[in-house]
DNA sequence: GCGGTGTTGTACCGTGCGGTACATGAGCGG
DNA sequence: CCGCTCATGTACCGCACGGTACAACACCGC
């Protein structure tokens, strides 16, 4: 056995050091056209070495949409840690990380990857099915604020939320006009009939929030 | 003169069927992967015309960027059209258009062509400054209703629908979960205070509206 | 000190890429 | 009928790609 490393998911050190820097370097440079070498270069290695950790390219990429998936999960973590108090002010805390320009690298690969994920590509495949669903239980519990709204209609706006803030966040990573999508996201939040605030229009949604800098 | 025709955009017939065809090609197969060998057996002749007639795989690209944008132009003059009459008839009508599944091809285009803009990929550059500007003025238009809203307000809600049709877009291409997207669009036409209908949520935004099927 | 096991470097392979050279037609004005 | 331009086909170039072969090295248990 001389080439490759096992197929699966044996996650050594230093692949996991690896993943990390890439998942970075991903983010600043695009998936599209990025080759093993220039990969291997920004990282400090041979393309020898990705192949040996992952497999192939498509096993480093399907990786990175895996560590993706992972730091959603981090941020789905906080919001609901989050989301303990009152419902509007984790709506306004959680947008306000979601639109720290710091995040804007790892946002923005991740609408590359849902991107990639809906033309089929197989590597993104493992974006599609929690990417909507998942944020949905906790997202719907905030909105229930505890039983005042039907379930149904709390449901329904925890995905309207999702698809908002991902929307918004579309446009500030376009246009980078911060302060009319803060408007906008103010708009929504205040939106809602219920009493005391507001029930969290750009809550949670978007991103691969814990975002790494630097890498290994 | 051999090899490549003008740099700029002759627009020749054969070259404006060739660009149709090959915009309704990437849209069914990706732009990720696609070689121009590859793309020009999809479409019945070979590289050497691509080059021929685009000068390069970046611009055949950048056309099929700029084709897009302009179907784009084309579904804003369907919004405002329909907009003359009432607010939430204009929105629910054109949210209708939006999630008719004929349209996925040319929206799951737009999606990565969006996330290729957002990495800096040069040909997709061109996607950039109109993605949202373009639909502004009409939506908040639409949003002011004969002046009864303030234009500040007007403004950011417009931006807020704009948003949250291509969030939701997003959702319905991902999840196809139509009956849950549908609930979450009316959950945001319903959310508007104002008197007759709902302003028009889901109104206007995302997609490369005009689709065009199979191609030359 | 030796044998393994995990890791890395160097060198290479075949393939398909984007792009170019050049010849060949089709259609038309003169 | 010539000559010109537009269009297209065939063949090729050099290159970078993903992936592999193989040898060497480090480290550790014994």
């Amino acid at each position: 056995m001389s080439g490759t490393r096992q197929p699966g998911t044996p996650s050594s050190p230093a692949r996991d050091r690896l993943l990390a820097a890439a998942y970075d370097l991903l983010a600043e440079r695009g998936v599209g056209e990025a080759s093993l070498r220039e990969l291997a270069a920004g990282l400090g290695t041979s393309h020898r070495m990705l192949i040996y950790h992952f497999g192939s390219r498509e096993g480093l990429l399907a990786q990175v949409v895996e560590l993706a998936e992972e730091r959603q999960r981090e941020a789905f973590a906080d919001l609901t840690g989050a989301a303990g108090g009152r419902t509007d002010q984790a709506a306004r805390a959680f947008w306000q990380r979601l639109a720290d320009p710091s995040l804007a690298p790892a946002e923005r690969l991740f609408f590359e990857l849902y991107g990639q994920a809906l033309q089929g590509r197989p590597w993104a495949a493992g974006m599609l099915p929690g990417v909507v669903e998942r944020w949905l239980p906790p997202l719907t519990e905030l909105f229930a604020e505890g039983g005042a709204v039907p379930p149904p209609v709390a449901a329904a706006r925890a995905r309207l939320a999702l698809a908002t803030a991902r929307g918004l966040l579309l446009d500030l990573l376009a246009t980078g006009d911060r302060a009319a999508v803060e408007a906008a996201a103010e708009q929504f939040m205040g939106l809602f009939p219920h009493g005391g605030g507001e029930p969290g229009g750009s809550t949670s949604p978007a991103g691969p929030a814990a975002g790494s800098r630097s890498g290994a």
